[in-house]
RNA sequence: CGGGGAGUGGCUCAGCCUGGUAGAGCACUUGGUUCGGGACCAAGGGGUCGCAGGUUCAAAUCCUGUCUCCCCGACCA
């Protein structure tokens, strides 16, 4: 007899879709390909904004904003660009009741308009490095769209930069690299690999594109932010010049880097169970929950029940966690349990007549689900050790998942034998042209050419490639 | 755009093959008992069965057309 299957088991894609709903994170919406995204969902991507957008200022980078519509001509300024984005416009054509003489798309990414501002800021090589940022939607048809993975109108930041040197951009283009490497694996606790794409999987308009890509729970690669150097292209396309410290004039030397609202994806695809979201607590919005188990009290037990349970979450909160005492009566405890284990609260707090007469409550963390007893005196410092644990536990569990599903392969045969089994180690050169007939053969596509990267205070540097050579290849969201 | 699947109360679905008074569970309302892992009993409210046409005395059910959504693939973050 077969055993039984878990969700997950049974249909990753459809666990996924019922989660993602279940959890109240999003819905779809009658725009086709766009989603609803309901409050926590949102508040998931609050957190992520708010870490990362410290982490950007941390850096130099500011703030900025732009228009949402971008005149047709200026993304057929740069010649790649066009061409790589062009099936996947929306193109406003009319508006205040007439035909437009030139029609505006609905930014795909902005680079161009952006550039177009850039020429007119930038003078001197004293006015660089500009570093500047910008939180925003975007919009790109796509032909199959994802709740959160990709969907049609997604919500992203994209930096841009202009420096003096090819070297300074390509020094930038790394640092925020591994700006999304910090925040993954430190904050989501999602192991990546970053690394430089291939020709074919490059960014279009850019010199180079790198990424940090991450292995969800059924093995397939997801690419979770990318920063590209653009070298001079847009800088050309859109005259963004400098006169040097030479005194002649010269071309900005630019970046891009972004990440948007498919990171909430990541973090279910790689976290989540069959009870429902676990958030690693460092991107939680809500720490702990407080149970009362008032039921069969007296009113004088139920009243000690509450304060104490208000009172702790007070001490809580000063500890700086996100904390929620639920208190509905009409509700029994068992679906309060199942409810928070649903959305994900990282720690679960139960509090009863029975502990209270002990000095202790019930601690259960919700990766775990084990209940374990503690002393009401040492609740605070132990609910943080539990979190602390928590993230660091999730993030090991995420990394020997990958790893146990991470393979040198040498050569075709192999690669083909292996393709469902996860990343693919190759140690091959690819054209184009080879790589997208191991795509049509295989489904295989190549990730990145990985390496690890160390911040030094201002500077970021290789250090070195952990697998020569290698590529990645594995099946892709 | 190809290949699958689905449209029936707010949600999940049964009923369709073999036409005959629209069903269940969940959710909701009211009352009562419950409450340390998704409580129970009783009484209620709520649907012209995606849309259009056809066959028939009679269509959720059969036929034709059409629309929409989901899953898999091609495109892509």
């Amino acid at each position: 007899m077969a055993e039984k299957l878990t969700p997950r088991e049974k249909g990753f894609s459809e666990w996924y879709v019922d989660l993602v709903q279940k959890a109240k994170l999003a819905d779809y919406s009658d725009v086709k390909g766009c989603m609803v995204i309901r409050p926590n969902g949102y508040a998931l991507w609050e957190n992520i904004q708010r870490t990362m957008d410290k982490m950007f200022k941390d850096t130099g980078v500011k703030n900025a904003y732009f228009p949402l519509l971008i005149p047709e001509s200026f993304l057929k300024k740069e010649a790649e660009h066009v061409e790589g984005f062009n099936p996947q416009l929306a193109v406003v054509t009319h508006a205040g009741g007439a035909k437009l003489e030139e029609p505006y798309v609905i930014r795909p990414t902005s680079e161009t308009i952006i550039n177009r501002s850039f020429s007119k800021w930038i003078q001197s090589y004293r006015d660089l490095p500009l570093l500047v940022n910008q939180w925003a939607n975007v919009m790109r048809w796509e032909m199959r769209t994802r709740l959160f993975l990709r969907t049609t109108e997604f919500l992203w930041q994209e930096g841009h930069t202009c420096h003096e040197t090819e070297a300074d951009a390509e020094e930038r283009t790394l640092q925020m690299l591994e700006v999304y490497r910090t925040f993954a694996e430190d904050y989501m606790a999602m192991p990546v690999l970053p690394g430089r794409k291939s020709e074919s999987e490059k960014f279009a308009g850019a010199l180079r594109t790198y990424s940090i890509e991450a292995m969800m729970q059924d093995k397939k690669a997801l690419q979770a932010g990318t920063s590209h150097n653009l070298g001079q292209n847009f800088a050309k396309a859109f005259d963004t010049t400098f006169q040097g410290r030479d005194g002649k004039v010269h071309h900005v030397w630019q970046t891009s880097w972004g990440s948007s609202t498919r990171l909430i994806g990541g973090l279910i695809l790689t976290h989540s169970d069959d009870a429902g979201l676990v958030v690693p607590p460092r991107i939680a919005a809500t720490h702990v929950v407080i149970i009362p188990i008032a039921g069969k009290a007296t009113d004088a037990e139920k009243t000690q029940v509450m304060e104490k349970s208000h009172a702790l979450a007070a001490d809580l909160r000063k500890a700086g966690l996100g904390v929620v005492v639920d208190d509905d009566e009409t509700k029994g405890p068992g679906f309060k349990y199942n409810e928070h284990e649903l959305i994900g609260t990282c720690l679960r707090i139960e509090l009863g007549p029975k502990d209270l007469a002990k000095g202790s409550c019930v601690m259960v963390r919700r990766d775990l689900r084990q209940k374990e007893f503690v002393s009401l005196d040492e609740a605070v410092a132990k609910a943080q050790a539990m979190l602390d644990q928590m993230q660091k536990d999730l993030f090991q569990k995420a990394r020997d998942f990958r790893d146990s599903h991470t393979f040198e392969v040498n050569s075709y045969e192999e690669l083909k034998a292996r393709a469902e089994d996860g990343f693919l180690l190759a140690h091959w050169d690819l054209d184009p042209k080879t790589e997208a007939r191991i795509k049509e053969e295989t489904g295989l596509t190549t990730r990145c050419r990985p390496f690890s990267l160390k911040q030094e205070p201002g500077k970021c540097v290789l250090t070195g490639n952990p697998s020569p050579g290698r590529i990645v290849f594995s099946k892709a969201y």
